[in-house]
DNA sequence: TATTTCTTTCAATACATTTTGAAAGTTTAG
DNA sequence: CTAAACTTTCAAAATGTATTGAAAGAAATA
């Protein structure tokens, strides 16, 4: 296999994990594209490369950006923006992590905190099971935060430690 | 806010969570009502409950079985199946975890290996940040591997742990 | 200012997934 | 065995999401 059809494999590949999580088929690919390219891409690269339209490769662009998984890199003498992908995938998972707790997670905890300010007097047991359930639920998503954050702490005094050796 | 108003709120809200992780609505609808009732449900209950047709609940429901959040109840001198989900919210998430993975994260690490067995030789820009990134996500993949191990571990532990007090 | 180059928007269209409901299948009871 | 009670299947319909492409917008150039 050569590297054209390897890189190929690769977006295909991403781009089938990322629709089955929620994210589009077509923004997971870009990503990808941009992941294996040393040189920053145009839009017009995208385009070609991916066999998509332009709007296309305009808005999931503009959605990577959001998300902080890829940078506009501009050129001097050049017209056109390039883009470029964060490339450490460390960082990239915790970008992706961040931003979908905050989109998805967020406003569950919202609802659910709503949901226990109320119902205190109902005693069937379906009432208590409900009570119980959510608060069951909170106590996860605070786990995993806690989780989480030591995660992404670890990581971070990883690459400080790197850092420091290079120092020295 | 009375019990049946919480209750409606709480499965829209585990309902719109789950399509956006690529769990479908419907499934993550009844498996919320599962969670909040303390009694085992039937077809018929969950049709009535959250309007559906009774072939959608059929498949959602062996869908959940599947997952292993949700398990048969046959009540005897009763005909009709009844069902009753996983109430530990921290088993549950294990088990999405773990199932996930199993169906989408496998599959890209199979894509991957394939990939890094090939081109070797070619030493373009392109190529070699390309073989960078596959053994950059392989190490992401890795390193999540392990803390959801620890974590799993941790919990059950904990579990083992209470049971031990109790049986002391 | 007028022209060119590039980016953004969004209604229409194409594509994908979910849901229905009726028919077929299965199991239990009489 | 037959009827009744229930479960399963799946093609068609409904719904939801992504993509296109042309037109409008914005920015740089001359």
């Amino acid at each position: 296999m050569n590297h054209e059809e390897a890189k190929l494999k690769f977006i295909q590949g991403w781009g089938s994990l990322g629709s089955n999580w929620g994210i589009n088929r077509t923004m997971a690919q870009i990503h990808a594209l941009l992941l294996v390219s040393a040189k920053s891409l145009s839009t017009e690269d995208v385009m070609k490369e991916l066999q998509i339209s332009r709007g296309n490769v305009n808005m999931n662009m503009r959605e990577l950006i959001t998300w902080g998984l890829v940078r506009k890199d501009l050129k001097t003498g050049e017209r056109k923006e390039f883009f470029y992908a964060e490339k450490d995938m460390w960082k990239a998972a915790m970008l992706i992590i961040k931003e979908r707790r905050k989109r998805e997670v967020e406003p569950l905890l919202q609802v659910l905190s709503e949901l226990k300010t109320v119902d205190k007097t109902d005693k069937s047991e379906d009432a208590k099971e409900f009570r119980k359930t959510v608060g069951n639920i909170e106590e996860v998503i605070g786990k995993a935060d806690v989780a989480l954050d030591k995660m992404s702490k670890a990581q971070d005094n990883w690459l400080l430690g790197g850092l420091m050796k290079l120092v020295k």
